[in-house]
DNA sequence: TAGATTGTTAATCGATTAACAATC
DNA sequence: TAGATTGTTAATCGATTAACAATC
């Protein structure tokens, strides 16, 4: 039963790799995977699988294993690939030019539906077939529209006050680009794309990996 | 002691963080906090703080709390801050451009040296003061350089052979932004950013919000 | 000194792994 | 049916939190 009991974030943030790996077993003519194989390919335990995937319910089968269209479109469905969430960027700078141009977001059920700046040689511009518009018309443009997800794409010091205004003008889920942790007066959803924690672990593993690498050319 | 035992990846991808406040507290003129007043701000427990920060050293003192300056500066070594790390963009599309772009990145220890495509319409082009080069030319580049860390920002499809090259090439430390796992041959550092599992969870947390809160308003 | 807060050990909690009965 | 593999409970492991002696 998927039921109500609460499901770790550990497992959440594990469903989109049991998903890509679904995709590419389905491109690969792949019809059937037990949890074993799928463990052995992904380098987690069977175990964990069958526990993650039994959170939401019982997709596989005694003796046989699990169906990979099936069990790709479950997790799909529990992802909400299948919801159309209505997108719009806030910042058309390269990074928001660039979120604009993924195609991959528009089939994960993301559909950007507009695009905010404030520079006067961005706004008109066309990206991707949208046209950018001023930030200042986002509040007469979210009137008539449900905007589920808001891609904060600004600079650092204008990202507290635009998320602010979005969440207050009812967004309620933040995708934030900035290094910042964003405290919002307004119950929305955050997540965050810290691009530079992630260059600075990146950096710490590397230095580590070198250190170590170094230690045993020296005790050879 | 900071010696030799183990340090959990969970206590690593806490560090920048770590780091952001401190800079944060420097930028208030905050010279001196404890580890109960951070973890306020920070939303943990000071209880982690400490068991934090004591993997690496003991850098507070009793009855005083933690010095500001000294913390972060301790920290920044900790991640390699002022180590200089040789970074290449391979990939000038609108990503690799943005990260190019962003002069963050510089300040953390990683210098940009070299912007490499293969579209001969970016080629030549000049980003932050930097001309991308051929990606035929990134072997010659390489031989009298030491490089540490590509910034993988190529098409989906090119992200492993790219990936192998590079790794054949020495390069130890990846950076990928491809929504796939890479297997490499070489022993090398991979550090994902991926951009599609993040925003698939945020529309899985989204989705549970918007249930919750329909759940909470049909009682009333 | 008295008060405060660390560093560190011990207790708790949650997540992962192992084991196995259920069942296809 | 026999073999395989799930779903699920139990055991283990690791990470977080609590407690407190050390000490500034």
């Amino acid at each position: 039963m998927s039921g109500n009991k609460k499901i770790s974030m550990a497992v959440i943030r594990r469903l989109p790799r049991y998903y890509r790996y679904l995709s590419d077993l389905l491109k690969m003519d792949i019809s059937k995977i037990s949890s074993k194989e799928l463990s052995q390919r992904m380098g987690i335990t069977a175990s964990q699988i069958r526990q993650d995937l039994n959170c939401f319910g019982g997709f596989g089968q005694q003796g046989y294993g699990y169906n990979v269209e099936s069990l790709f479109n479950e997790i799909g469905n529990i992802l909400g690939v299948n919801d159309k969430f209505n997108v719009v960027i806030l910042g058309a700078g390269n990074m928001g030019q660039a979120l604009a141009n993924y195609s991959n977001f528009e089939k994960r059920g993301f559909n950007i539906i507009g695009i905010f700046d404030v520079n006067p040689d961005l706004v008109g511009k066309e990206i991707n077939g949208k046209k950018v518009l001023h930030f200042d018309e986002f509040e007469e443009f979210i009137k008539n529209k449900r905007i589920d997800i808001a891609m904060l794409c600004v600079p650092y010091e204008k990202t507290p006050s635009v998320a602010e205004k979005v969440a207050s003008l009812g967004v309620k889920g933040l995708w934030n680009f900035s290094p910042m942790d964003l405290k919002i007066s307004h119950d929305v959803i955050i997540e965050n794309v810290h691009l530079s924690d992630s260059l600075m672990v990146l950096g710490y593993r590397l230095k580590e990996k070198l250190r170590k690498d170094a230690l045993a050319e020296a005790k050879k």
